[in-house]
DNA sequence: TCTGGGGTCCTAGGACCC
DNA sequence: TCTGGGGTCCTAGGACCC
């Protein structure tokens, strides 16, 4: 077997944290009546997003619907999605892990990645105790509970951090590696989804060990892609994804906006409407970022699952819904077809760049950009004031009259199931 | 997991050029 | 023009993640 040269690489010491329930461990910190509850979040698209210990007992799963929820656990306490809170949760999370090191990831919204290589030495402590330490403290701040992991790299952390929940704390050390790599199933690591895992286990692989035990010779023959590559090398102790801070990520690529119908429908006017909508959020997203878009792509899913897209560049960089709205309202002619029954229309935002970075062009077009632009800053900050979606298109009015709609149902669900002050919807 | 929404990365293959 | 080889750029779409 070919012996892994480990001494290429410079040892490592990374750690995964990974918030328990997150969703509803904030509300549970945000109200503390709500601790030792059944508690469940998604409400407000009636389905279970994310569900406390409690819940999960009783067999609350997610994306169960709320009758589902009834039935299995009458007492569920069902709570509409707060995402501006958790976003601020988040934050905090990442600064507190900041202060240990600038070597963060943030991964997502309830998970980061921290690089503590070289923290050893500096602070006189060992990587478990460094680890130990930022864990209480997230505890402590926070009033959640977190998942950790420490390893040689962001494979084996991230199995670590999973190890044990809620509220764990595993090592994975070459010690250790093998004892827990050998009841971890493929298709729990991170990296290997339902394609890789059923072709993997075609060569009778079955736990992570099995894949970490393979010799390059073995990996190459099979024509295995880089990813898997990767992992396999991370599951046998090796450094290979890099940790990347805010900064070496940069903006993001693309802003997307899909919304399921709430029927589903084949009329034109409504489906427009509903992809306007769609379009304005989306730009509203572009906006907040001071970012602008030179290329769209919008689709139609039919009820069979099909996928109508088309790409379109944009001459000029954009932020301003109306103009792409204006542009995509051609190509929908064109894409949409009678007989289909459809079931959702999305739009993304690509080729995105810094609001500064726009070329000037020789025919006026970025002055009128600008000019039209204060009107959505305006826009912006009056909706901010009245309420997001007080002021919106034309084109996206047959959308919205169904948010009405579901708006009411849900702040009905509110107020019987609870009295907590209302922060505002965020969809 | 009869299927919600928002992302990223990788690869294959076509277009185009020398 | 019957035809070699190689490079780059771009897009479509798959796979995977939370």
């Amino acid at each position: 077997m070919l012996k892994t040269p480990l001494s290429n690489f410079p040892d490592r010491a990374i750690i995964h944290f990974d918030g328990d329930a997150f969703f509803v461990s904030v509300e549970q910190a945000k109200d503390y009546r709500l601790r030792g509850k059944p508690v469940v979040t998604g409400g407000e698209r009636h389905i279970a997003a994310a569900m406390s210990y409690e819940a999960k007992k009783r067999g609350v799963k997610r994306g169960m619907n709320l009758r589902a929820i009834r039935e299995v656990c009458p007492e569920a306490i069902i709570l509409p999605s707060d995402y501006e809170t958790y976003c601020i949760f988040a934050r905090r999370m990442y600064n507190i892990a900041r202060r240990w090191t600038d070597r963060v990831e943030e991964y997502s919204i309830d998970e980061c990645f921290v690089d503590i290589t070289g923290l050893d030495v500096s602070l006189g402590l060992s990587y478990e105790e460094i680890a130990f330490n930022i864990k209480k403290e997230l505890e402590m701040k926070l009033g959640i509970t977190f998942g950790v992991g420490l390893g040689p790299n962001k494979v084996l952390a991230k199995i670590g951090s999973k190890h044990h929940k809620p509220a764990g704390f595993t090592v994975i050390a070459e010690s250790n590696r093998k004892e827990i790599l050998k009841d971890l199933l493929i298709e729990r690591i991170w990296g290997i989804g339902p394609s890789l895992s059923t072709l993997l286990r075609r060569q009778g692989i079955f736990t992570a060990l099995d894949l970490a035990e393979k010799d390059n010779s073995w990996i190459l023959d099979h024509g295995l892609a880089k990813p898997c590559r990767e992992i396999w090398l991370e599951l046998r102790g090796e450094f290979v994804k890099e940790i990347e801070t805010k900064e070496e990520r940069g903006h993001s690529h693309s802003i997307m906006r899909t919304r399921t119908f709430s029927s589903p429908t084949s009329d034109a006017a409504s489906i427009f409407s509903e992809l306007s909508h769609n379009i304005e959020e989306a730009c509203l997203r572009l906006r907040q970022n001071k970012l602008v878009t030179r290329a769209i792509t919008f689709y139609l899913k039919s009820q069979e699952f099909r996928y109508y897209s088309v790409e379109i560049p944009l001459e000029s960089g954009t932020v301003l819904p109306h103009r792409i709205i204006e542009v995509a309202e051609n190509h929908f002619h064109k894409m949409y077809k009678k007989g289909i029954l459809y079931r959702a229309s999305g739009v993304t935002l690509r080729s995105l760049v810094p609001e500064g970075n726009v070329n000037i062009d020789l025919f006026g077009a970025t002055t009128k950009e600008d000019s039209e632009k204060e009107i959505f800053d305006r826009v912006d900050e009056l909706n901010k004031k009245f309420g997001h979606g007080s002021i919106f298109l034309g084109s996206s009015m047959q959308s919205l009259d169904h948010d009405r709609g579901r708006e009411s149902e849900h702040l009905n669900a509110r107020q019987r199931n609870i009295d907590i002050p209302y922060l505002g919807i965020v969809r």
